[in-house]
DNA sequence: TTGTAGGCGTTATCAC
DNA sequence: GTGATAACGCCTACAA
């Protein structure tokens, strides 16, 4: 196939045209002032011509880029692809373009992440926070530019970044609650690093329901991974080899609290008349799973529609912000089949 | 917090040090024609001055992004999430950056996604195609223009584009062999759009394995529809309309596959003995879902690897490329529950 | 080893 | 309605 390899600009249509380029430029854009006829004749010349905007010129001129730049932990998960398709849907009616990027739970990633969407200058960043991430240093060149950045899900609260999440503690505690009305009395709770907002607000929650329904709490049926699908096979087999096993189990993640259950059914533990199981986000694993799990329902494409229109709203908008937080709402999903007794 | 919105230039780190703004220039890239006290001055300044590149001046200079757009159906899936891996890894540590957009299998938006990554110039190329996705008229731009575009796994055929897949023809052949090989006699295949040579191929194998073992195939045992969890739910309310039902199913992916055993199962039909399954992809959702869900593992990670590789390769070659075909090694994943007449 | 000068393609400003 | 001009920040001949 052959090759052009030379671009062509508002100056050859502009000399195709007899038009001045300052002409070209308006007419491509449909600026109004310009002559109708001549508009359609700059689009359709610029067409024939095979032109392209050349992005880095206007961006070099402009000073900005007309992108968003997103770090998440993974893209791996029914939860964040359906946050993800929230975000894109607004971003792209909105006119940006949208830059993804994977910590892949790292935070050395993360920081390369970061560095690399500031040297591309987005206009602005959405960020859900790695496992390990402890401060926010790395965002703080965004901040002192100007460029907004909103934290959603995993959140890490800063004056000036805005935070998209769900009443985790209330989850929690509503999840546990749901496993204590079923008669369960000895609880265990498997999640993730409880310095993440996620993952401590729901302990909380796990905690103060024990409390209030009077129910002790074994420090021995905290169990704390990564809440991958071989975390619950590992955090099976010490339950297992627990001489009191638990009667109920609250997994702050779907993906987790399924490869668990199964490993415990492989050992002949009846779920959930022996132990009942609650798991987290509704992720489509705990539909087709035996039996059925009940689940917190996690908006995701809410949260990536909310947090992408947070961000829109402030671009443009130079005062600084007051710390804002918007809580969305989840609900609690109960699955027949993993009631204790059901018939 | 607040905002410095002046940039820093290398013309301000030249004046700063009373240098030229070329030797700034070649200092931070470290050019060794640079006196080595020079240089570590013009890093110090740098730094101390809060400078930092702008790419679009270089970019709109140099005519080269050093980014790599990728154009995939969608990002939710096990396979898409380990194939983005096997490519950010890759194109990561060759220096590029990586743009990836969704078609959410609509061929319209991978149109509006080729654009836009034409329009920002990426240096290469890696697709999958969507579900409809007949032509691609869309990406001839970038070959015109001599940018490298590689297909894997959806692909289309072209001669100047490199294609990264497995064999699905023989994979749909050993699946099926695998339920004909149980006893099987009356199977169904549930797939996708044919017109994609994943499915057209593995349906093909489907077919042959048949003739080879001399089963008769009705046109009614082939379902085709997307593949999601609810086209399962529906094509198992098919299933069990049938009078006369299959005894086998081949399903093209695990997801698919796992809410339609589930749903038929909720009507009593007892998998595998009843109808046994064979899904594809490896999801980790085929392990944790009762029977578990034997399937074809499919190499992810290093296809998105090599499709990355291939691609690299190709940048700054600049000669036209014939045809080439990298073809990866699967393999069958047989779960000893999923056996009709295990113990 | 360093500096000068010019241009990459676009858009904002001002002029007509 | 349209045009001339300058500037965005960087890189690279070419010169010294």
């Amino acid at each position: 196939m052959a090759k052009d390899h030379k671009e062509i600009t508002i100056y050859d249509i502009a000399k195709a045209l007899n038009i001045s380029p300052t002409t070209v430029s308006r007419g491509l854009k449909d600026n109004p002032a310009i002559k109708l006829s001549t508009r359609k004749k700059i689009m359709d010349t610029a067409r024939s011509m095979g032109y392209r905007s050349n992005t880095f010129a206007s961006r070099l001129r402009m000073n900005r880029t007309n992108t968003i730049g997103a770090i998440v932990p993974r893209i791996n998960s029914h939860f964040m692809a359906e946050t993800i398709a929230g975000i894109e849907k607004v971003i792209n009616n909105a006119g940006y373009n949208l830059i993804i990027t994977q910590s892949h739970e790292m935070l050395e990633k993360e920081i390369k992440s970061a560095h690399t969407l500031f040297n591309n200058r987005v206009d602005g960043l959405l960020a859900s926070l790695a496992y390990d991430t402890n401060n926010i240093d790395h965002f703080l060149p965004f901040l002192k530019k100007g460029v907004p950045v909103i934290f959603f899900d995993r959140v890490f609260n800063h004056p000036n970044c805005p935070t998209i999440v769900i009443d985790n503690y209330k989850a929690g505690f509503e999840a546990t609650e749901h496993l204590l009305k079923q008669g369960c009395k000895r609880l265990l709770h498997i999640t993730g690093n409880l310095s993440k907002n996620v993952y401590l607000d729901r302990f909380n929650g796990f905690r103060n329901a024990l409390e209030k329904y009077g129910v002790f709490f074994d420090d021995d049926h905290l169990i704390i991974n990564n809440l991958t699908q071989n975390d619950g096979i590992e955090a099976a087999k010490r339950i297992s080899d627990m001489p009191i096993k638990p009667d109920g189990v609250f997994v702050a993640n779907d993906n987790c609290a399924s490869s668990c259950m199964n490993e415990l059914i492989q050992q002949n533990i009846k779920i959930p008349n022996d132990i009942a199981f609650i798991g987290f986000n509704n992720d489509p694993v705990s539909k087709v799973i035996t039996p059925a799990l009940s689940t917190v329902q996690y908006p995701g494409f809410e949260i990536g529609q909310l947090a992408a229109r947070v961000l829109i709203n402030q671009l443009g908008h130079d005062h600084d912000m007051t710390l804002q937080t918007i809580v969305l709402k989840h609900e609690l999903l109960v699955r027949k089949s993993s009631l204790k007794m059901h018939t």
